[in-house]
DNA sequence: CTTACACTGGTCGATATGACCAGTGGAACG
DNA sequence: CGTTCCACTGGTCATATCGACCAGTGTAAG
């Protein structure tokens, strides 16, 4: 009874979506409760969560920590220009000691590397970037503060957009 | 046998940090398998999970969704200028309708938000962002291209320096 | 037509879960 | 100094899920 899914051609299809979207919703649910609440069988659901892990779709189900409830409740964009000299490679290691720095990216434009970064206060805002200024090649950081989350990480719309687009 | 563990002042004590480094690790092992490891018992475990849980620390378990490996590999970091009339809220809700566009925080600075979008190529980042621009009230859109993730998003550095600091 | 594959629907034993309980030690407070 | 509160212990319990199997069947592709 194929309900005409091909998920050989996309990397996603809707049962998929579905599955996600429930695992989303309530993450502690389990295998046999998704089966039934998507309406297949036990197995079927269980193949299609192998093949997503697998896949690389789905990275993991690890604990998902709020830094502000951690005690983190400032975060901050920090765009670093960098000196030619100095790679990417070692300057991100550097950032990478720092446990304020949640994330780095390389970019286009006008900077180097764009970097989240959280922090109890301002003030220790401050310091951080100092620590991150005193990194070797770290010519100039720019920082933008966020003032407020307006839309937190989500991936759910896209998942169902890839579904079915 | 208290080991001298007080999580009355602090968001998280040590073995608060090293039972959300082992789920960070191996999120499949559960509640009895966490407790040998960590040496305690298995009641300990579910009460400091449970609290986490409700204290917000931990947000939830669920499936972590990497957007390349689901198609989307272009990301972007795009900033806003918005007309002063519209606010942010309605904006928002615009941005939230867009799947593409994952996260946007309103900042200081020149800009007035910043979107994290994922494209499936740089020609449909343009699409996405063209998409953006017709929101009502949007001024100008600045787009830096994350070339590289240098540090993935992680939280676990920060969970320890918040059970030790 | 034949092959390949996904899904079905059933069973199996092993294991974890979440709920209890009384008891104990430490820390804070009066 | 005694009391109270709280976290942790270590034990039991019934229930539910897990992950593994299996043969059978439909669709789709070659």
């Amino acid at each position: 009874m194929t309900s005409g899914t091909d998920s050989s051609r996309r990397s996603v299809d809707a049962l998929d979506a579905r599955l996600i979207e429930l695992l989303e919703a309530e993450p502690r649910i389990g295998v046999l409760e998704c089966a039934r609440r998507l309406g297949v069988a036990r197995g079927t659901v269980q193949a299609r969560l192998d093949k997503l892990v697998s896949r690389g779709v789905v990275r993991d189900f690890g604990p998902r920590v709020d830094p502000a409830a951690l005690g983190y409740p400032v975060t901050a964009f920090v765009t670093l220009e960098l000196r030619q000299a100095v790679g990417h490679q070692p300057m991100a290691q550097r950032l990478a000691r720092i446990p304020e720095v949640l994330e780095a990216h390389t970019v286009t434009g006008a900077g180097d590397m764009l970097c989240r970064i959280v922090a109890r206060t301002n003030a220790e805002l401050q310091d951080v970037i100092d620590r991150v200024l005193a990194s070797e090649g770290v010519l100039r950081a720019t920082t933008v503060i966020a003032l407020a989350e307006q839309i937190p990480h989500r991936t759910l719309p896209l998942v169902k957009e890839a579904a079915s687009g």
